[in-house]
DNA sequence: GACAGCGTACCGGTGAGTGGAACGCGAGCG
DNA sequence: CGCTCGCGTTCCACTCACCGGTACGCTGTC
């Protein structure tokens, strides 16, 4: 898993910033060092000069990722267009169905959320915005690898299906029977395949144009009062509410 | 304006990400070149680098921050810990007023935005998630402000205030007054003072022990239809269930 | 067709960056 | 209590990554 290269002082610099997980939020120096493999003297004097550019912040129990970055982020072009124009949407989808909402978009073989918006009784997932999950076992996933290239499609029914839950499916003909489903209907399930306990309804955000995903929303709600299939159609037309409004956007 | 350091590979690299202002998406090379002062060589690999690491999108028209970028920025903690916990109370006083709804914090003299969130008839204001203002003109840095240390107030009210509308408060004592009626009444407004037709109310998020300012909550709308001192007392009530969450949390 | 602006590529000198070694400190432990 | 271990910090001499000037090719524009 260790990526880029490390002998130029940005690798270093990248490689020290990557070095945060995304449930981490302080890490000491020592740790740095263990999971960047760079040496002390060279963390330390990274690390202070990503401090003095506020991409930092040193705490008295180690460093974070600082406000700057925070910043930094959200001039990202793609992901905050996408996400103020996706806001309205997901908001009415959230006030209609009252449970968590995802805005997802297809990055290599996986997921990375763009949105997350719920509110106090929501459901506990472990997805957060900017963060990342395969495209097997979640209803996002599953519709933009319905939607993806094949090659994508390919490359993921291929490799490995990581089990997460004992829902997950692993199966590559039944995945792929799911997927073919996921385009008819224009709807993708999730049941408890990547969380225990967690159920999703996901749709694409197609541009009507090219026929290419540009992203994927979805409701998750819990096992017991939360019943994906009444949702359905609140997602898809949310969805492709916003498809529309992103290629009118775009001439 | 110009800020850190050039005389490092880390300095400049950072210089050319800061290069990108909020609303600009593709920057071509030259562009790059201009804004950092960098020799055109220079801005050439340390860009490619950067592309390589992902933190930086190639297109055939310059480059962009990439979605990498925004991964790490959402990976920043306190930032994203607030955000999270902040967005259930957020999405309350949205569904209630049904209007733009803010949470913001300070940053040395400015107000950084944290969240965002509207629906499609929200007020046209150029506020962005992860932006910056002013905080003498708008009612989240009123409020941000008059709870600040003494030193940051002075500062600011020392400094030259800008006028941004010709309603902009610019006379210090006025902003004074106004700053300690916001410690008695709990909420600041601001009447198109940042933003010609844009209203705005906004109350403190407290840390209950320490009597300190974590944040601020508002609620935007345009003159006309909106009328701000109705939406008081909700934004004060979600900014305090907030406060007590984040305090509880803390310990 | 000349020109201007852009992106790309090349190169030799040099100082920024390197990592190992050494130090002080506090915590945990026998 | 003294030993040791892990951590953060500082220092330093070597060396190679980085620099910016120069040169080239391409694409529009007047």
């Amino acid at each position: 898993m260790t990526d880029a290269a490390l002998d130029t002082v940005l690798g270093k610099a990248v490689a020290l910033l990557r070095a945060f997980r995304v449930d981490d939020t302080v890490l000491p120096l020592a740790e740095l060092v263990r999971r960047t493999g760079l040496s002390k003297g060279t963390v330390h004097r990274i690390a202070g000069d990503l401090v003095e550019h506020r991409l930092l912040d040193k705490t008295p129990h180690g460093y974070r990722l600082s406000g700057g970055l925070f910043e930094l982020g959200m001039r990202a072009a793609a992901e905050r267009t996408l996400l103020e124009l996706a806001m309205p949407f997901l908001q009415d989808l959230y006030e209609r169905t009252h449970e968590t909402v995802h805005l997802g978009i297809q990055d290599g073989t996986e997921v990375v959320y763009v949105a997350k918006i719920g509110g106090h009784r929501q459901a506990r997932s472990p997805s957060r915005t900017g963060g990342r999950m395969p495209m097997h076992c979640t209803a996002i996933g599953k519709v933009l690898l319905a939607h993806a290239d094949e090659e994508v499609r390919d490359g993921v029914l291929g490799g490995e299906l990581e089990r997460r839950t004992p829902h997950t499916v692993v199966a590559p003909g039944l995945l792929r029977r799911q997927l073919s489903k996921v385009l008819e209907t224009g709807v993708a399930y999730e049941r408890e395949e990547s969380t225990p306990g967690l159920l999703c309804v996901a749709a694409p955000v197609l541009d009507p144009d090219g026929h290419t995903v540009l992203a994927a929303v979805s409701v998750t709600g819990p096992v017991g009062r939360f019943r994906p299939e009444p949702h359905a159609t609140a997602v898809r037309a949310a969805a492709a509410a916003l498809g529309s409004t992103l290629s009118r956007r775009r001439r």
